[in-house]
DNA sequence: AACGCTAGGTGTACGGGGTACACTTGTCAA
DNA sequence: TTGACAAGTGTACCCCGTACACCTAGCGTT
């Protein structure tokens, strides 16, 4: 008994290991029931314990969804930019598909932890290497957003709102230095951020037209409904060329 | 002092002045402090009150969800499908724009509410009354889910399951009854769950395939992405050839 | 050897949440 | 008058996140 309890000490928690045993959890008994009390008992361990490795239950989620996106694949050096993206969208859908309560849990999230921002470089840089304007890029991404996550709408609101804090308690000096510091860690999202209006120094993605990247998507999308509709597109046939055709890449186009 | 508490017994409460309740009090609070207790006082009624209208906090949201949904505009009777569709996903966009706790809420959602069901019901139908195919209709139907609403997937799993119910305590002539009772209510939705495998009277929509129903749209969208990306697309020139053409029917088609 | 610092784990307690269950009360038909 | 029924009440239970004070083991310094 004092050996169970020593045999615990002897590998004491830490953050990784709480993260772990979170995941674990919520992929047994699903979000809704993963609670700090319920982690803790998990973990052979009283409540406030697990407040020793993360300030509080937001600070876990983040950290749960760090993890998962550690999961998806890095992009494949391919020259092929369609290539490259499919590929990443699919690895991250499979990682999505094993943790149920991956989808719910980013869809709450609404900070912008580094995770995130490394994915999100990571996944712009791979427009921008195939050619794409920073323009054409900002909005797809906003176009694809929903596709790989929940992250369509307020992505590019307030890049320095990696933590909360409101812009009005910021000096000015200091959010220039926070910008400085984005641009740095984070060129992709800066230059696609910057693209559609020209005030640079100024607040970053303040003029982000919500209304037009939500009618830029939905247009992509009805006129390839339209496209496929007059092509006699059907699902049968699709997926007879897919097989035949070398991979999985599908080819609407007629010619 | 005893008037205002008979000032309030001469309107009682009833299922839809709790709902509106809800509904004003998450748009000024949030919806993760919209709470019984609260809504219960913001009534000047004791929290347990509300149960006499509605059965959980649950069906609370369901409720506000459908009363969401009477606030998006009914579908214009347009020989045009892609306008028509074009008209009432922007009215649904304008809904969950008055109400900042409608997306969360929805995405939230998994029950099937007679509401929900309505709404993708005469959604459908404007596909198939533009002649599309009940299979291309299906995937276009996923493919825009995410669009609308965050319905994307598990749409068609159990059609049955409008209520909570295991599959399994269910008798089959009883899930026969039921599934006569879908095709006559929603006959657009049992067609496209119905269209791309054929073995009509069983289990509907077992056999979705998820992962084609994910690349359709993934693939669409590249598909869109790279054609734009050839033809040299900005942003500028997109707002200024919208504001030029008649209203805001963009033509990314070449010619 | 004695000390004191610190990181990690503990125990208690508070306020808030959803809701089961037994109750009162006001209204109206018979 | 009665008594049934719908609407509202009061109390209580269990779960949640987490603030705060405390303990304890291990360690480097003196």
């Amino acid at each position: 008994m004092t050996q169970q309890l020593e045999a615990r000490r002897r590998t004491p928690l830490n953050r990784d290991r709480v993260l772990r045993a979170a995941v674990a959890l919520a992929d047994e008994v699903g979000l809704e029931s993963l609670s700090m009390r319920r982690l803790a008992e998990e973990l052979g361990v009283v409540p406030m314990a697990l407040y020793k490795h993360v300030a509080n239950k937001e600070e876990l989620l983040d950290g749960m969804v760090a993890n998962l996106i550690g999961e998806i694949d890095p992009p494949v050096p391919d020259g092929d930019w369609k290539r490259a993206v499919r590929l990443r969208v699919l690895s991250a859908r499979r990682a999505l598909q094993r943790h149920p309560w991956a989808r719910q849990a980013i869809e709450s999230r609404t900070n912008k932890t580094p995770a995130v921002l490394d994915y999100m470089e990571s996944f712009t840089g791979m427009f921008l290497a195939g050619g794409f304007s920073a323009d054409l890029t900002h909005h797809v991404m906003h176009a694809l957003g929903g596709r790989m996550w929940g992250f369509t709408q307020e992505l590019f609101d307030d890049p320095a709102g990696t933590t909360a804090e409101s812009p009005a308690d910021v000096p000015p000096e200091a959010r220039a230095a926070m910008f400085q510091q984005m641009a740095a860690r984070y060129p992709n999202i800066v230059a696609i951020a910057t693209s559609t209006h020209h005030d640079e120094g100024s607040v970053v993605g303040h003029g982000c037209d919500d209304q037009f990247e939500f009618e830029f998507a939905l247009d992509l999308l009805l006129d390839g409904f339209e496209r496929l509709h007059e092509e006699g597109w059907s699902s049968r046939r699709a997926k007879l060329d897919r097989t035949e055709s070398g991979d999985r890449q599908r080819a609407p186009l007629p010619e």
